[in-house]
DNA sequence: ATGTCGCGCTCTTTGTAGGGCATGGGGCGG
DNA sequence: CCGCCCCATGCCCTACAAAGAGCGCGACAT
């Protein structure tokens, strides 16, 4: 298992909140719980959507297999049963590595603020 | 006179036996021979496409990326520029770490002109 | 031999069904 | 009132298929 990281993670999000996470639009995140089973969230009394962390993972993943890999929905309903666990693993070592991108980003910036006078290192891109 | 041209005649196979041999329309070869840059046969001085055993094997690829696996157009490029489907998942992780590593080695670089800060960077949030 | 007819295969160009969402309307609740 | 709900319909490309035209080769007559 990749490591595991202290993150302070909210209990549940609203699908606005997701949409806004990864940067699409709310009805794709509808149309995508009518093409795969395993991306069902909780709802409210009032019927609102209510994500887990482990439906901000599964929705990741399709997410890595339609948008990143270039996978039909088809396709990746098909990978998602077969390889499900080997390949969630690779993305979450991929997502971490992301953020440990995003930290040194930021850790960059604080030392740029201190020190102020040098080239900026390129950023690493993707 | 028969031996010898048979055997040329065999290093070729037109459109129509490939088509035949994978059960596809004619027309959807040369739709691939426009989206895939590998899948480029010879032709005869009429025109007529000349597929050799090489091609029949990218072929075979493209169809088993497409057909079996259910890649878009795009996302079987993508893999075919690699060499083999699951290298290419190792190849992604690689290539993460290493951009990753450039940018630490920049990062040092800086610090040494930089100096020794005893600025605390902060946890990566999430 | 040689015209020529037709058939099968090919070519390129153009048409199109459906996949993959987006948008709009009407309603509700915090 | 803003954000979400659920539909229904709209719509743009992707991924091919069909249409229309041309070549070459065998058969058959000349």
């Amino acid at each position: 298992m990749p490591y595991k990281e202290r993150d302070i993670e909210k209990q549940y999000y609203t699908i606005g909140e997701v949409a806004a996470q990864f940067d699409v639009a709310p009805s794709l995140i509808r149309f995508w719980e009518t093409e795969f089973e395993d991306l069902k969230p909780r709802k409210s009394k009032k019927g609102n959507r209510l994500y887990s962390p482990q439906d901000i993972e599964t929705f990741r993943t399709i997410y890595h297999l339609v948008k990143e890999r270039g996978y039909t929905i088809p396709g990746a309903r098909d990978i998602m049963k077969q390889r499900g666990p080997q390949l969630k693993e690779k993305v979450d070592v991929i997502h971490s590595l992301e953020k440990v991108r995003n930290f040194l980003v930021q850790l960059r910036k604080e030392l740029d603020v201190a020190g102020k006078q040098q080239n900026p290192a390129q950023q690493p891109e993707q």
